[in-house]
DNA sequence: AACTGACCTTGACCTGTGTCAAACAAGACC
DNA sequence: GGTCTTGTTTGACACAGGTCAAGGTCAGTT
């Protein structure tokens, strides 16, 4: 077992607490090993998939950022969903052998290739793994939940606060800040996303700016109130 | 084994070919239809499962019709999806071992109850089953990208003409006419899971009616010319 | 048959967000 | 150091859809 190997092994993966191995007992954790052996290095811009490309396999964000996107007929482009370290991606693919979005690097990124024949054969051996890949499932279920209240239901400021809450809370159980965070997507990606134009995006960041809520620098954001973004999110009840 | 068994089991479930026994050998179904023993009726307007209670099983609606919604912190409603005769419900809930949204029936209904253990033990033993509820989950997670496709690109007549063809189109995959459908749901619930008021349902729909595309009286539809509603979700290049 | 309550339709008006346009900022490239 | 390109901000205006209100329809009940 050579230098890079050890490097590459879920078992001491520093995301073994985000990603795959949540549970695994160490004998577990080991064979998982055997399965995940390669990455793949995406640049920033390049896709990992695409849409009707053939599906075999997951893929772990081990480092960066992607954004996953679906396409309509007629050319009109809807973000799905942006992964960050330890998140799974390509799940899509599953129903019809074939991915039905496409994945794209936001920032030169790395990602372990998780061959899905492979991980359904350990799922049957190893009760963990199989209810951790179904637990996966779900909660990209749940999200999307999530994300159709926010696109059915709120208004711009609403949405874009709920965004900001959301980022910042997945990147400070990454052990980054709590109020400062630098936007990888521009803000046609958020608008995208949040079902609103770049240009609404663009206002409701100057308003929440005046309101002296958040500070913004181009990418960089600085959260100053987040009871503020919170109370946007979930109106105290007015009665 | 008595009449009401034979009735009951999965092997002779005239849903078999929708619902949870796709592609499963005769033995294996054997083996489904003892982990499938119990049924549970649903009035219309009582829940299966409500957020926040306990996850233990997935149900198969046997018949009848239910819409699930999410509910946000201060009392926002957003129905994510309405299911039919042989769709799976309560995905949602395995990630967090209790459910995340609401099912309730919108008419009288019965749903066959699929302890989730039991599931997960037969798809260790089962490949086929095994990869039948990956698609299963997977199927989910594609059809709410094409939700969030059209809560965040489309207008209200693109998605009201979306939402038809899609029910019209399960319809018939279950023997029903492409036609003509009977709504089971509010104008208030399909705004609801359009993310547009019901007034402006109502409205779309009279526009329908005007322009010769459908012919509505109450929760009777008739769609009149498929292809309008078509062009109307995919408009025609305009170049 | 009259009454009730839930649901639906339609009109008038209002507002949040989209559209279009112009100017600016910052990094990439020569 | 210029110049391109890509992304961002801001303003003026338009309009799709929301809001509020009134009245209509129908199934179920007495």
């Amino acid at each position: 077992m050579d230098i890079h190997s050890i490097k590459v092994a879920c078992s001491s993966c520093n995301l073994r607490e985000l990603c795959m191995p949540v549970g695994l007992t160490p004998d577990e954790l080991g064979r998982l090993d055997s399965v995940i052996s390669t990455r793949k290095r995406v640049k920033r811009g390049q896709s990992l998939f695409n849409h009707g490309e053939r599906f075999s396999s997951l893929y772990a964000v081990r480092s960066g950022f992607f954004k996953t996107c679906v396409t309509s007929v007629d050319g009109r482009d809807q973000v799905t969903g942006f992964q960050m370290t330890g998140e799974i991606l390509g799940m899509d693919g599953i129903v019809n052998d074939q991915h039905s979005c496409n994945a794209v690097a936001l920032e030169d990124s790395e990602v372990c290739v998780l061959p899905f024949d492979r991980i359904e054969s350990l799922s049957r051996e190893f009760r963990a793994l199989q209810h951790h890949v179904h637990k996966i499932m779900s909660r990209e279920i749940v999200r999307e939940h999530g994300v159709m209240l926010l696109l059915g239901s709120m208004r711009a400021e609403e949405r874009l606060a709920a965004f900001l809450l959301n980022l910042v809370q997945r990147l400070h159980s990454r052990g980054f800040s709590q109020s400062e965070l630098v936007l990888r997507m521009t803000r046609e990606e958020i608008g995208s996303y949040l079902g609103m134009k770049l240009e609404t995006v663009s206002r409701t960041f100057s308003k929440f700016v005046e309101e002296g809520i958040i500070e913004v620098r181009q990418r960089y954001v600085q959260i100053k109130d987040t009871e503020a973004l919170r109370r946007l999110v979930n109106p105290p009840p007015c009665d």
